[in-house]
DNA sequence: GTGAAAGCGCTAACAG
DNA sequence: CTGTTAGCGCTTTCAC
């Protein structure tokens, strides 16, 4: 019986238990070209009674793929990050890979090396890297190794990328306030150098076109920030208030709670991302739904059908990188609910 | 320069620039005895000019083991595992390794197949499976791997643990409860067979030895469920609600929004776990505080050990299974925070 | 101090 | 349909 002793069993052991070849093993392990019943069933024996496991080492150095594919994130704790590794790992678990995960804690000057890293051991990777610098990126890139970018466009870098439609979002709420009647909005700008707040920004602007006043405050995205920023925020003199997710509004929600301030009769708010939470505050938050688990579907259909298609793989030559058609965006639609922290302006 | 071609960089291709011997780039690489500075300047050179990493596959086929460890956790979006998961990989990275990590969806049904597979690519296992069958538990610990189980004891079967006292937190909200002049409690269950529960269970039957009476309602572990069982609760004629966790407290606390029903005023409540939100809801949670990092750290630290002591490593007999030594366990403290959820009763 | 050669456990031509 | 034989890329005795 499969008794944990010292040694490794290994396929040699299943050969000599079964009479058969190591051949006829991997045959009956990876079902292929059609074992005799009979020996494929003494073979299928043995490896019950063995308790036999492939090494899975083993087979990613025989096969030159480590059927692993990594993905890096700044912070798994984010529910933005746990949901889009969760959908990720589902969808690549059933095409039959892995997932290795790392987490950069925020720091962009570790993600280089974590993701080279991430690299040795894994066939392809998603990067969730909102600050990397572009030259690291680029150097990332030039590794030829399948790549898939999350929530960040890199122009000019060919690289492959799946991302959310922040500016549509930002559109939706800002639309949503200009008909509640509001005019005097302020934006609670999220982290400095990251691409959803750049995008936050650069939506904001355009919305300015249609009747929009916007103020921009610096805040952050977690709810102490937001709590932090609350009296600020009010002073600021806007009859609503873009908090940069969903955080920073329960923050704020939870200050004005403090001081008396009423949501939204003294003042409209929204958030951005709508967590689970988000339907659960008083009043509950108006807020964009992003697809977290969508995208983390579509990285991992992405990244797996880049691993197919074979980046480079053509022994030489073949397709190489310059193809202005080999980078490829996706955007994913967001969709705005309505809920009870926004109304007219009073 | 390092552009990304067709094949992969190899350690030959690096001995072959450098003018050395594969084993002599092994040896820069692995820093083992001294290797002559030109040389190993050569090597380095020929390493950065190449762009070389070495395949973490076929090193760790030839090393006996694959530098990666394998977690296990029923919900990666919760943040009790999600903060539990950063902190293991943070350390585990630390002691040079990976981490592999794998989502059983809440689904005890496929957790013994998913820690199978994954022992297959890791060289140990944390193993967060509180509704796992014991006979599945035994299977795999039979497998001779190293093995770490959170948050579950499994008497008789010889594997180490780590966890969390959640018996003391019960007891500590109980007391508190008590203290405050509450007699009639009502605690809104967690997920049936799950030992998290199991525990709170326990403990409060102890509670009742010093002067509270403890009403049991099946509840669950998400907002949802404490929204909706809201009515019941209050109905259930307690003066405190002790729920399962703080998604549950919040749900409730919604609820009662809604209701109008003020808390602590007109009923008192406590959560469980300490999510980062309970500080900002109206009233704020009294909650306990449960160790999720220090239990991701310990957990790695634990596991680390236990590859390192090399379980059944002796190639015959030696240190075998059955030592009542052999398994050990440890519980971490965790800590009450008493906010504004909670008063004397009215 | 350095290199040649034998594996690690498995897959994949290539013969029979 | 089945077995023999090379490797996959690296580490590691063991000689030099």
């Amino acid at each position: 019986m499969a008794k944990g002793r010292g040694k490794r069993v290994t396929i040699g052991d299943v050969a000599r238990e079964a009479d058969a070849s190591v051949t006829t093993v991997s045959r009956v392990l990876n079902d292929v070209s059609t074992v005799d019943e009979t020996l494929a069933d003494r073979v299928r024996q043995a490896i019950a009674d063995l308790g036999y496991r492939p090494s899975a080492t083993a087979q990613g150095l025989a096969r030159g793929r480590s059927g692993t594919l990594g993905v890096l994130v700044p912070d798994l704790a984010n529910p933005h990050f746990s949901d889009l590794v969760k959908a990720f790992s589902a969808t690549v678990r059933d095409s039959g890979a892995r997932v290795l995960v790392m987490d950069s804690d925020e720091d962009p000057t570790v993600e280089r090396e974590l993701a080279e890293d991430l690299l040795r051991y894994a066939d392809g990777l998603l990067l969730c890297a909102p600050r990397m610098p572009r030259a690291d990126l680029a150097a990332l890139a030039a590794r030829g190794a399948p790549l898939l970018v999350a929530n960040r466009r890199a122009p000019g870098l060919a690289l492959h990328t799946v991302g959310v439609d922040f500016h549509q979002g930002v559109l939706a709420v800002c639309g949503h306030l200009a008909q509640l009647g509001h005019r005097r909005v302020v934006y609670l700008a999220g982290p400095e150098g990251s691409w959803a707040n750049r995008e936050r920004l650069r939506a904001l602007a355009g919305a300015e076109a249609f009747g929009l006043h916007v103020t921009v405050l610096p805040c952050g995205s977690t709810t102490d920030e937001g709590h932090a920023v609350a009296e600020t925020a009010l002073a600021a003199g806007g009859t609503a208030l873009v908090a940069y997710n969903d955080f920073v509004a329960l923050g704020l929600l939870s200050r004005f709670a403090e001081l008396g301030v009423r949501v939204p009769d003294d003042i409209s708010l929204t958030g951005f991302d709508e967590i689970d939470l988000a339907r659960f505050s008083s009043p509950p938050l108006t807020t964009v739904a992003v697809p977290r688990s969508g995208l983390g579907r579509a990285a991992a259909t992405a990244l797996i059908r880049l691993l197919r298609g074979g980046t480079g793989g053509a022994p030489d030559g073949g397709t190489d990188a310059d193809d202005p058609e080999n980078a490829e965006a996706e955007a994913l639609p967001v969709e705005l609910h309505v809920r009870g922290s926004t109304s007219a302006p009073s």
